[in-house]
DNA sequence: TTTATAATCAACTGATCTATTGATTGAATT
DNA sequence: AATTCAATCAATAGATCAGTTGATTATAAA
């Protein structure tokens, strides 16, 4: 076998990027993306048994991608540090540039849902400044908590409609969740549209605004 | 099984990372990083069986990683584009960071031969225009002509103890190869350091030089 | 048309990965 | 000490992956 420096040190690249190689896996480091969670929230949020759900985590452990601490008899994962946002943000990139399949996905579903160009975190920065924008955050309330954007509304997707009231029917809003495909912006802003509102979604979520270094504010 | 889109979506990207997740394959990106190649020389180069290194280069090709073309009877395989390499960086970057088994093989074999820190690109860039450095590639010759750093020297690591009177010894010499893992450019250094000359290693390689936009000569 | 060469394809073995099941550990509560 | 709950561990069956071997396709040359 005897392996150079290289092959090892690629072997362990490879460790990796196969950790990253399951979308059980990705959907679990969008979520931690939000926060730190116990493996119960977690398996319940992706739709896994407790017992999968727990091995996976711990395959990414191994990776280097997430960190756990316990707590009394809960475990708590996170992810390792904000590069790890970093690196699934490459991934979506280069996915995106050239997988005809995931083309396809965004057309059929996202596109028909949200034919305006999105939000980027500077124009989202610019347009607070000035003072002209809602900027929405849609997701569960329990996220919103440990993290948003400053200034941001909190309304849940489910609750949208009975809160409209809450919202300036003049200025626009500017809604955001988890990540790119997250499909509660989505909603939220086809909802609002339909409404006749001026609507628009940031391009990605919470946790490529964190990682990219930019101010959060938290409710505890 | 019915996904929802988002699912559909993850389930691409975790199809990328898993073309990633194979030291061969990320052995035969590095090498078509510095340039297209057929399927015979990478075999050859990475060592392993033609039907191998076929069948992996398929799985990168699917993965919309590498494109390939064919001329007469050669298939030459390129990377799909400059973003490849990014995303290799933001892998290499992640695993450096969180992988105590990463910065226990960079010790054990690479500190012990270059214990200086090494040029980034910036730095590369500010002492070749005050004339004060020699860029020297020590790839081998046909890598090199495909592409290289602007008024680099190439002596390929082999030919280095005969060729060292083509070096002017009161300039620091930079050297640099395949990439940050390239073993050549330790070696190289190590080799120089040994007679009392001046040199460092450029942190990454051609590949990154590449993708990072700076510009590029070619020998044909 | 035959021959040679580059690469892929097909089939197969052994290895690794996924998800489930049930048992076990660790910490708090009674 | 006994109980309860969160999470992990262990064992398993089914699926997918890796690498070899030998056959096949595509192109160029004899």
């Amino acid at each position: 076998m005897s392996m150079g420096p290289k092959q090892a040190i690629l072997a362990e690249f490879a460790g990796v990027a196969r950790a990253l190689g399951h979308a059980h896996r990705l959907e679990l480091l969008e979520h931690l993306g939000q926060g730190e969670r116990g493996v119960d929230a977690l398996a319940a949020r992706v739709g896994l048994s407790l017992a999968n759900a727990s091995q996976h985590l711990q395959q990414l452990r191994r990776a280097g991608l997430v960190a756990n601490r316990r707590d009394g008899k809960f475990i708590y994962y996170r992810l390792a540090d904000d590069g790890v946002t970093d690196l699934l943000t490459a991934l979506r990139r280069q996915s995106e540039r050239n997988l005809a399949e995931v083309d396809r996905i965004r057309r059929g579903y996202f596109a028909d849902r949200d034919s305006f160009e999105p939000v980027s975190r500077e124009d989202l920065l610019e347009r607070v400044a000035s003072g002209l924008v809602t900027v929405l955050d849609v997701r569960p309330q329990d996220e919103f908590g440990q993290g948003h954007l400053p200034g941001a509304v909190n309304i849940p997707l489910g609750e949208l409609q009975d809160r409209l009231a809450e919202l300036d029917p003049d200025r626009e809003v500017i809604a955001y969740c988890r990540g790119a495909y997250c499909v509660f912006a989505f909603e939220a802003v086809a909802a609002l549209r339909a409404q006749g509102r001026p609507a628009r979604r940031l391009v990605d979520g919470f946790p490529e605004w964190k990682a990219a270094g930019l101010p959060v504010a938290t409710s505890f």
